[in-house]
DNA sequence: AAACAATGTTTCGTATATGAAACAAGCGTG
DNA sequence: CACGCTTGTTTCATATACGAAACATTGTTT
């Protein structure tokens, strides 16, 4: 077993024994079973042995026995010889939603918001370079929108994930995003890094964000921070207005009505701090998909 | 490593040499992780290192490493010395649902059918003892009914859950309920498997099941099978009724439509097949506490 | 403040999980 | 129907992941 490849391996090239150090402590059973899990995806909903073998460089056998244990534990179900995600990953996904307090303080102040303000709300957290929603509300008005809790979008390319990337330094959003040009969904995404952390400090400063038709044109999104404790961006809370809606009057109010919904769950998360300053490196930069 | 502690352990009264035959092919890293994160859930949001240790009854260097890993990983997320989920799980849960043909195939028909009937409609699978919500439609009323998918629900209390329980036969029925009495949330719930039983048999006769106030009170469900190309029932889809509302007239055009939804989903689905029979032996019994 | 208990981290010899290779079973092709 | 090719399963020697125990660090008790 000389060849051990793990995930490290794409950065081997790196200083050695500095990622080493961490790697000490690594199961290597379950991190090849849960990169398997991994390698399942909305475009690869079925894969066989041979191909995950292919895909995780690991010896068919141990490919045999990984899927036998995740079969026999529900995290993967078998047809034929074909292989896709089990129910316990979703047990285990809305274990995680309920037992996040973001959620469960967040709610109910969404649902106020929106009985005030008679627009969706939603309440967003960032996972790498995509926003996730985590709650959300719609008025009686039959706008359903397409967004639902679990959704992923584009941080740089969304009102919201402009929120949630306000804490990062330039660097960090060059660590982010090495690539020389964003992704581009609409004429007002950023085209640039730069660009981007131009955008995300004018933010910062205003407080608030509001802007149209970034990731879906004719949608407008309000939003503003959550703040955990020590003052870094939790989550990013949001209504949504139809662009046609917006009357400069009304905006103004909004406006504050979100501010002041986001502050109150600041607030409310603040209490937390259990333990001393959290020691939470910033943001492993995990670079998925944006979707 | 001799007091190898599997999870069969618990079972290490039973005919021993036979489920060893399981066990072979056990990778013990993966499945000693994945108790882990089972290990987290609504009422423990978060586990200490020592507390996790002695609930698997692991040696604490085993935990550390255990944890390490998946917080490197972003399964786990690490506070000071509390640990709870982290951001990886819910990616691979939303994955799951996105992968499944069955919400993607269900969601247009669930429109179209709250379309027609104005009702909240629902589109669940079961998990072990529990319903589990993988779609929703509500229509613009602004019944904003506290189900949400990912939502859990005994299935024995459920009509939803009837749905999901006609395949099983008596036997399978007892081994997932080996208790003596079955748990009460309203009157009708029945109290024990063989009343279970002959409510699901009667069911499955029917064709479909109407019923109410059978976990909530005043809420009304009529729903039917979505079943495979094999005839198993796969999923049930339902649509919701505020009891108030029932006018006799009107119930019997909304079975039916509810039953051809169903129907129809079942066609959808019935394509898949690409091996052979569906050898998956019925149902593991995963025991999980039921919400 | 000393002593203790509880927990996080590290080390080390050995039980064991793993990769290589063999075996078995399909399955399409000439 | 024999041949190769792919894939599922099993075996086995050995590299290595693991549990025990030591060490480090913190918080708690008297």
């Amino acid at each position: 077993m000389h060849n051990a490849n793990r995930s490290k391996d794409l950065l081997m090239n790196k200083p050695d024994d500095f990622k080493d150090a961490q790697d000490k402590y690594i199961v290597p059973g379950l991190e090849r079973g849960l990169l398997l899990l991994c390698e399942f995806s909305r475009s690869n909903r079925t894969l066989s042995a041979p191909e995950l073998a292919r895909r995780l460089k690991l010896p068919r056998s141990t490919i045999f026995r990984l899927l036998t244990t995740l079969e026999t534990m529900g995290f993967i179900t078998r047809n034929g010889n074909e292989y896709r995600l089990g129910m316990a990953v979703l047990r285990l996904g809305f274990e995680y939603l309920a037992s996040l307090e973001l959620t469960e303080l967040g709610q109910p102040l969404l649902n106020r918001l929106c009985d005030e303000v008679r627009y969706p709300c939603n309440l967003v957290v960032r996972d790498g370079r995509s926003i996730v929603y985590v709650a959300k509300v719609s008025p009686s008005t039959p706008l359903t929108s397409s967004v639902n809790v679990g959704t992923r979008l584009p941080a740089h390319a969304t009102v919201l994930g402009r929120v949630l990337l306000q804490d990062l330094s330039l660097a960090e959003l060059r660590e982010l995003y090495p690539e020389e040009h964003l992704e581009r969904f609409s004429p007002n995404t950023p085209a640039t890094v730069l660009e981007l952390f131009d955008l995300v400090q004018h933010d910062r400063q205003r407080g608030y964000v509001h802007g149209e038709g970034f990731f879906e044109a004719s949608i407008s999104t309000v939003a503003a921070p959550v703040r955990d404790h020590s003052g870094k961006v939790m989550a990013a809370l949001g209504a949504t207005i139809p662009s046609a809606h917006i009357e400069p009057g009304r905006l103004d109010g909004l406006v504050l009505k979100v501010q002041s919904s986001a502050n109150e769950l600041s607030h409310l998360l603040n209490y937390v701090s259990d333990s001393q300053t959290n020691v939470t490196p910033l943001w492993r930069s995990t670079h998925h998909e944006p979707v």
